[in-house]
DNA sequence: TTGAAAGCGTTACCAC
DNA sequence: GTGGTAACGCTTTCAA
């Protein structure tokens, strides 16, 4: 049995091709009779309407791409690809995905020489920064750019962000609330493109550098190289420092959780002999009881969706710069710390 | 600046619409000088060739379908999209991903009710068993079906399947080996549809039943309700034991993970008071040093690409069904138990 | 409520 | 090496 095309399913049916057309498309203008007589047809030759045909003709592409460095295995950005695909899919939308699109040079072949350009209806970008002339070059053809974590940047029509310095910056705060005064931060180098994930480390320094007035803090960024022993790399780190921390801040819960299971072997227990938070609240953060900055990726995916949707249909967005904010998670690995009364041999 | 076609293309360079289709599907044969002009005008444009107008000629639709039980956010089905994504996005083509196709109704839906037939050039179809009447009718239309972890099923074109039996009876047996008797098999119930994973469970039993020919084994098998609570409920059935275990077999890691640090908490420490082995080698199983059984998601769905991507060219495969091992991981919790002497009062 | 026909942007065959 | 032209399968005005 060959492929039925529109022509041979009004043939069988006894009815136009555009009434085939208008019974999947625009039922309510086709009589129930005939709807049913079609449906019925269509359904025995197994037809249904070619969306390469539809799209065609109608000038949109049904496909958006999403960029995101690194690959889409880690946690942010399975779960931004998920909360995008949530809105788009039902939308009837494809996602095309564009990995690894993390040094200018991928992110300008993508720009220039992938077939992109009027080929998709919109274009997501996760975590990166981005040229304004890139921007520039999509909107030229009234591509929508939507940006979900991007550093501040000109050109995107619409973004969700996390606020990344401020979430860093109020774990670090309750950190030393709880009176810590000699807090380290771990965290990858940063990336050569500007990923938003780098503006935490500032979030850190900016709330030491605040409570030096009140307090006399020991505050130090300790960076890791990047790469899949970025975890282990921190452990050697502060386990060579001169004195072990009585906190940690660190840069995400994927350098947290290593973190709190192997220093355990090493004899440092938190939250007995030092406090530490990590940031996103991902898998086994509540498993392991890890207090945490919650974001949640899946969300912005979603919203950043819903603005690329109305942005396609030619709507204006009421915001189209979201910020939120990350929530603090007090769990068990942070504790009020009794600062040590320094020995004061008998008078 | 309007979005230019072919037409204002062939027109600006001074050549005909052939010529610029052909710059940029057969550069070989056109003139390097006419080539370098349609490309510099191209570039000028903002043009490039429509991926919608090709597939409608060409007939294919540069689109797969991949249908998954559950999120993509699992780990298994992250690994395997980006497998496949690996092998499909460099031929040019897009996943159009089904989530929750995990009861008859919605795969039933998907199977009649969606424009798919005839709008995607090959289906995957991830870890639950498919109908064959539902399978032939991919067929009909020439859609070649691709099965990744499916139980075994008539009507697939091919699949890569990992042996999830023999696995746990590896698992199993490890256990035994190291001297261990009374072992317990934590697992959720099983799904409505039969999915792949389910398998493991039989791979206990008989690895149990054969090992009693020799040894007095004591063993059980304890299913939990599916759900985001499952490790905790697990945690509890063991707890609720007459006697605690001095071995657990998990069906997954995420299942071990959890229970190796919570059990912890309880004072049964592993691998002092009782081994234990997950399935899967996910995220921080070697941070926790898990003894596991290792399976590659994502290379199995590199190998499903390229099976599909040869069937869409219409050759014919070698070895259409393909059946990988998983490899025992042996780490830090699982090691020799000294089999209990009875006590024996003095005689 | 239905049908006829134009056209969406390519590709590929056939001339030249 | 290059150009003209007929499809590909649909949507949509316009008429009936």
């Amino acid at each position: 049995m060959a492929k039925a095309d529109i022509h041979a399913v009004a043939k069988a049916a006894g009815v136009s091709i555009s009434t085939v057309s208008r019974t999947f498309t625009r039922p309510e203008l086709v009589s129930a009779k005939t709807r049913a007589k079609v449906l019925e047809v269509a359904d025995r030759l197994d037809f249904n309407i070619s969306r390469s045909a539809t799209a065609l003709k109608s000038g949109q592409t049904y496909r958006v791409a999403l960029l995101m460095n690194e690959e889409i295995t880690s946690w942010f950005n399975t779960q931004t690809f998920a909360g995008i695909e949530s809105v788009m899919h039902p939308a009837g939308y494809d996602i095309s995905l564009f990995q690894h699109i993390d040094t200018p040079e991928t992110r300008h072949k993508f720009f220039t020489d992938l077939p992109i350009r009027r080929n998709v209806d919109a274009v997501f970008v996760a975590s990166f920064a981005i040229d304004p002339h890139e921007a520039e070059q999509l909107q030229r053809i009234h591509v929508p750019i939507v940006g979900i974590n991007t550093p501040p940047s000109d050109g995107l029509d619409a973004t969700v962000c996390i606020d990344d310095e401020k979430g860093m910056a109020t774990a670090t705060q309750y950190l030393i609330n709880l009176g810590h005064r000699r807090i380290v931060y771990t965290c990858s180098e940063a990336a050569a493109m500007g990923a938003s994930i780098d503006a935490r480390t500032q979030g850190f320094i900016n709330a030491c550098r605040d409570a030096e007035s009140k307090h006399d803090i020991d505050w130090k960024v300790l960076p890791v190289a990047r790469g899949p022993e970025f975890a282990d790399s921190a452990l050697a780190a502060l386990l060579t420092l001169d004195e072990f921390p009585d906190a940690i801040c660190c840069q995400m819960d994927m350098m947290a959780i290593p973190l709190v299971l192997k220093l355990g072997r090493y004899g440092h227990i938190t939250p007995r002999d030092y406090s530490i938070v990590g940031f996103d609240d991902s898998p086994y953060a509540d498993t392991i009881n890890l207090t945490t900055m919650r974001q949640n990726p899946y969300d912005m995916g979603r919203r950043a969706a819903l603005k690329a949707l109305k942005l396609i249909n030619g709507d204006a967005l009421d915001t189209p710069h979201e910020t939120v904010e990350a929530q603090l998670v007090p769990r068990g690995t942070a504790a009020p710390f009794d600062q040590e009364v320094p020995f004061t041999p008998a008078a």
